[in-house]
Formats: structure tokens, C-alpha cells, sequence
RNA sequence: GCACCCGUAGCUCAGCUGGAUAGAGCAUCAGACUACGAAUCUGAGGGUCGGGCGUUCGAAUCGCUCCGGGUGCACCA
């Protein structure tokens, strides 16, 4: 149930009457009319800019139109009060009754109170994490493992068909470096020196790989020149690497739905079918790229290449797709994989970049839109990155002095709940601090302290009144006449719960999950601040004396509780029920 | 040099397909516990929304331009 969709509704209905009795010309395009909460709460419980986005069309001065619009609205039964404002806003105020019948529908949907139908069963797939399978996630992987998790998961409340998705980079040179790094820690299982040459992966990690590479080869490889042994140990140690990363992104509470190989695209011909229908297309063709203008590469020579022709579809210059040797670029098999992705059937692509890749944006579109002949979207968000903090100092990572911060050190030391809340507390694309003790400090300073407290409350609330023999199950609260819920504190809480179905909306349509932790945030704050207005005014309580006030009172805060539970598990947060 | 992201209160940041007097937290100051959980709440001060021009009924939001910060820029992924 969206009241402000259901409003709008009634609002198109009325000017689409006003057009068939000619009191607006007919045809007039009605997409820009909205419905939304006001700015100012004197102003009346919803707002619509009707008038002012009709005016200039119907060629009627906006206030005419507002007054004829205004009286129509004024006739439905859920309307109590219609203004015209300013330049031709038409404030609304509804009847009580409304948000009591809001509040009964929130406890009759429970988790499902906001799912939102815009999806339409539209299938997205939400490509992320994507890390390469060359050792453990660190901390700059999670933000992008959680904000791609929560934009799943909100995608899927909105109605989306969602798949999340892992593309394995195990086709370039960084998987052979991984096999001769795993083969010195093989060779150091057998009891010889390793060499941990410059250039290889010098971590800890992969001493497990050299004692499995004994036990499963004993020292048959030993000695062998590397022709012999490469590809079975790539093989082998990009495995244990995917293990590795499914069980980091386990302790996040992510799950991906595929993981997509970059070497299954190679020698299976669909890097070539892919380039091939470009090429069809035109868009593929021998030439040469100018050299970038300002900073000239010192060993710069003009060369001719297999390019894409992206700029024909919005990117800056042509792309390689290969190399002067004959062999694909990375980009290949990247307009490979994401064409397969379009031949799968999705109607919608999402990728989630670190922002360091900001630069492949442009070129990745171009290849999707050719591709797809302009009918698939490609959304990429770019994900900034975390500024680790310890102790109010910047927490400087390393490899070499060993203080590289893992996805499981961070996870085991603040827990999944509070990295999920605090990763998402930021816009994907604003840099966001990573304080170890602020993260974990009990104060309304920590928003997931904040909002975990407040539902904490509302639980503390029923338990009590449980305690004293108040039937406080969902089904009856759902059941009651909540019209005696009439204080304006009261009704100001239902009018926040009132946002969550629009909210979702909102953020499913721009893939912002954040939205849905700032929308947390102010909820719990009504929730405190009615709390501790009780104070003042014992009226406010949730637990009165009379057990059928008592349970309409609860019903408010069961209400709020549900939305911050809905709330919470797109953020993939589990609620807590007592803070301790 | 070019592209992308960012610039909002002293600090950290929200701000809805363009809406009315731009919000929150921290910090500062003044208040609220014989109390459903004070790990909380109420109030006050604090703004050229980086600058300028434009689009229109209306701009933090859209366009152009400049300034400042970050990232990336053939043959690596």
C-alpha cells in the first residue's frame, strides 16, 4: 500500500475527467505530475504540483486549473482538506482514518509492507565484487560486495527478477603469476627454499595451496620446467582462491547467484562471435590511435590495432579489443562476457566498479548498446573507495609491512551487521571513513547503534505488555480499530511509515540502496523522539492502563518495528531484539 | 591535454524524474531521568549550496564556463 501513489492516482483520474468535460484540453501528457510528502509539515500531508506542470500545455494560468482541481478532490471520501499554495501547489490533508488504515495494513503485510511492483518482474542482473582470484578480499572489496548485496536485495523487494552475479578474472597474466606463486610455496611444502621473486604474490595465504599442490602431486612437479605444471596449477590455486573468496563473502552474508569464468570464454568462440557481430555491424575495424594529447607515453609508437569503434556509441575514442601480437585485450572477453550476459535474456545489466575503473564506464556502454541494439541498459555504479581509521588515525595498509587489512579481519573483529550498516551509510560514489572504534561504539553517533536501539525498544515495549496478559500478536493488532491513534506525535509516526513503499521506489529506480539506512536513521528518530515525549506526556505511552489503548499504542510501534525489520534486511542487517 | 566522480553549516554528510523558508549528526551553548530501556530526547546559534552565466512559473538539482580536490587515460587486467 503506497498512499502516495494511491493519491496520485485519484489526482490523474481527476484531471483525466477534467479533460473528457473539457474543463482541460484533452491529451495532455501527465508523467510530471507528482505526489509527494511535503517540505514543510504545516503545509498538509501531501502536496502535487499538478497545476503548475499543466499549465503551460493547457495554456491555463496554473491557480485556474488548481481551483477546479482542487474541488474535485475535495469530494473524495480519504481527502479532508485541499489548499491552493503559492504558485499553484494544491496541498493536501487527509482524514484521520487514513493513517490508521495505513498502520492496519502494515501489520497485515508485515516483512512485506513496501514491496513494490515497479520491478515488474523485469530480469536485472547486478554484476560485483568481480575481485580477481589472486589471494583474499580486503577491505576495499567489501563496499562494493555489500552496497552490490543490499541493491540486490532492494532490486528483488521492488520486483525485479534479480541475479547477482561474479565474473572471475582467471584469464589474464595475473592467474599465471598466481600459479609460480603457489608453486615456491609448493616447492617450500616440499622442503626447499622458496623464491619469492618481485613481481610475485609474496602473501601468507598461499602456503595452504603448496601443502595441498603436495598432497595432491606429491613431488612430481618438482624440478619440472613450467610448460609441465602452469596450467594444472592455475587450475588448481584460482580454485582455491574462489573457495577462499565464497567463504570471505559467506561471513558478509553474501551470496551470489553465478560466478561467470573469463577463461571459459576463450576457445569456446564467443569472444569471436562477439567481436564478429560487431564486426557485422561495422563497428570493427584496422587502424591506428592517435596518441593521448598532453602526457606522451615515452615509448610511445604508433601501431596498428583491431579496434572498436565506440565512439559511435558515446565513448571518447576507439578501443583495442587486440593486442599487435594477435591476442585479445582484456576488453575482449569483457564485451564477450557481457554479451553473453545480453543473450541470457536480461533486460537490464547493473556492474559495480571500483572507482579506479571509472575510465571503462564509456567504452563498456558502447559495447552493451551495440550489442544489444540499444535495448539493454547498462547501469555502472562506482563504488569509492574506504578510508580505514584506527584510534583517530589513518589507518595506512601495506603489503610489504603486513598490515593489509582483509575482508575477514574486518568482518571477525565489528561483525557482518554493523560493516553491512556502515558501508551503506554513504552514496556509493562519496569516499567513506572506516573508524574500528567509532563502527563499534553504543551511541546514537553510530547510526546502526541508533536504529538496532530503537527497535530494541519497540520489542522491549511488547515483551512488557506480553508480560501483564496483552494479546500483542500480529493478527490482532492488525485486526483493531486504530482511529483512536489521534495525537499528532502519533499520527507524525504513521505519516513516516506512510514514506517506506515510496521510499523503496525511490531507491530501487536510481539503485541506491543508501537511501533505504537514512530513511532507518529518521525513522528511529521519530521513534526516540515520541519515546521520550511520553515522558512529558504519559497519554503517549505505549503501555496505558486500559489493555485495548495499550494495544492500538502498540500497534504503532509493531508497525514502525516491521518497517525497520523490511528496512534492515535489504540492507541484509539482522535486527536485534535486545541490546546488550 | 582529455574523460569521469566530487565541491552543501566549523567538521562528517543527506537532499526524491527541478518544487514552497536547504536538512541531520558531531562540535558549541541551554535544558529533560522517583520514568514503557537517558546507550535517549528537547531547544538555540551556525549557510554567497565553490564562482559566474543561462534554461523557466521555480535551480543545490538541468546546460555552458571557470576555480578547487580525487581517479583514470594505446600495446596490463
Amino acid at each position: 500500500m503506497n498512499l502516495f501513489s494511491d493519491i496520485r492516482t485519484l489526482v490523474i483520474s481527476e484531471i483525466e475527467a477534467m479533460m473528457a468535460v473539457g474543463d482541460l484540453p484533452a491529451g495532455l501528457e501527465l508523467g510530471a505530475v507528482a505526489v509527494e510528502p511535503p517540505r514543510d509539515a504545516t503545509h498538509g500531508d501531501m502536496a502535487t504540483n499538478a497545476a503548475m506542470v499543466l499549465a503551460k500545455p493547457a495554456k491555463l494560468p496554473p491557480r485556474a486549473i488548481a481551483e477546479k482541481l482542487a474541488a474535485r478532490l475535495a469530494a473524495d471520501g480519504r481527502i479532508a482538506d485541499v489548499q491552493v499554495a503559492g504558485p499553484g501547489f494544491l496541498n493536501l490533508t487527509l482524514v484521520p482514518s487514513v493513517w490508521a488504515g495505513l498502520l492496519t495494513s502494515a501489520l497485515k503485510s508485515g516483512d512485506a509492507f513496501g514491496r513494490a511492483a515497479i520491478g515488474a518482474g523485469i530480469k536485472v542482473n547486478v554484476e560485483f565484487v568481480s575481485a580477481n582470484p589472486t589471494g583474499p578480499m580486503h577491505v576495499g572489496h567489501v563496499r562494493g560486495a555489500v552496497f552490490g548485496d543490499a541493491l540486490a536485495r532492494l532490486l528483488a523487494f521492488a520486483g525485479y527478477d534479480v541475479t547477482r552475479e561474479y565474473y572471475i578474472n582467471d584469464g589474464g597474466a595475473q592467474v599465471d603469476v598466481l600459479a609460480r606463486s603457489a608453486f615456491e610455496r609448493y616447492r617450500e611444502a616440499l622442503g626447499q627454499e622458496p623464491e619469492i621473486r618481485e613481481g610475485l604474490y609474496p602473501g601468507d595465504y598461499l602456503i595452504p595451496v603448496g601443502e595441498a599442490m603436495k598432497a595432491k602431486w606429491g613431488d612430481s612437479l618438482l624440478g619440472q620446467p613450467e610448460e609441465v605444471w602452469l596450467q594444472d596449477v592455475r587450475l588448481f590455486a584460482t580454485e582455491m582462491m574462489m573457495q577462499m573468496i565464497r567463504d570471505d563473502l559467506a561471513l558478509l552474508g553474501v551470496e551470489m547467484d553465478v560466478y561467470s569464468s573469463e577463461k571459459a570464454l576463450y576457445g569456446t568462440g564467443q569472444i569471436e562471435a562477439a567481436i564478429n557481430t560487431l564486426r557485422e555491424m561495422g563497428l570493427i575495424y584496422e587502424g591506428t590511435l592517435e596518441p593521448p594529447k598532453g602526457k606522451l607515453p615515452e615509448d610511445w609508437e604508433a601501431r596498428e590495432q583491431t579496434l572498436f569503434r565506440s565512439t559511435a556509441h558515446g565513448d571518447d575514442v576507439d578501443r583495442p579489443v587486440m593486442k599487435s601480437d594477435g591476442a585479445w585485450t582484456y576488453f575482449a572477453p569483457d564485451i564477450a562476457y557481457h554479451y553473453n550476459k545480453v543473450q541470457r535474456g536480461f533486460d537490464q545489466l547493473i556492474d559495480i566498479f571500483g572507482a579506479d575503473h571509472g575510465g571503462y564506464v564509456k567504452r563498456m556502454k558502447a559495447a552493451v548498446s551495440a550489442l544489444s541494439g540499444g535495448r539493454v541498459p547498462l547501469d555502472i555504479k562506482l563504488v569509492q573507495l574506504v578510508k580505514l581509521w584506527k584510534d583517530g588515525e589513518p589507518f595506512k595498509m601495506s603489503k610489504r609491512a603486513g598490515t593489509f587489512v582483509t575482508l575477514r579481519d574486518v568482518v571477525e573483529q565489528v561483525g557482518p551487521d554493523v560493516t553491512r550498516f556502515v558501508m551503506l551509510t554513504r552514496k556509493n560514489d562519496a569516499p567513506l571513513d572506516f573508524d574500528f572504534a567509532k563502527v563499534m561504539e553504543q551511541s546514537k553517533d553510530n547510526p546502526v547503534f541508533y536504529v538496532q536501539y530503537a527497535n530494541a525498544r519497540i520489542n522491549s515495549v511488547m515483551r512488557k505488555a506480553q508480560a501483564t496478559g496483552i494479546d500483542v500478536s500480529d493478527a490482532t493488532l492488525a485486526g483493531l480499530d486504530l482511529g483512536g491513534l489521534s495525537h499528532p506525535a502519533e499520527i507524525a509516526m504513521a505519516k513516516k511509515i506512510a514514506e517506506w513503499p515510496r521510499l523503496v521506489e525511490i531507491a530501487a529506480r536510481g539503485n541506491e540502496p543508501h537511501r533505504v539506512a537514512f530513511y532507518l536513521y529518521d525513522l528511529a528518530a521519530d521513534l526516540h523522539g515520541l519515546w521520550n515525549r511520553a515522558k512529558d506526556e504519559p497519554d503517549l505511552r505505549f503501555i496505558q492502563d486500559d489493555p485495548a489503548t495499550t494495544q492500538s499504542k502498540i500497534a504503532l510501534a509493531r508497525a514502525t518495528g516491521v518497517v525497520i525489520s523490511a528496512g534492515l534486511a535489504i540492507l541484509g542487517v539482522t535486527p536485534v531484539e535486545e541490546m546488550r
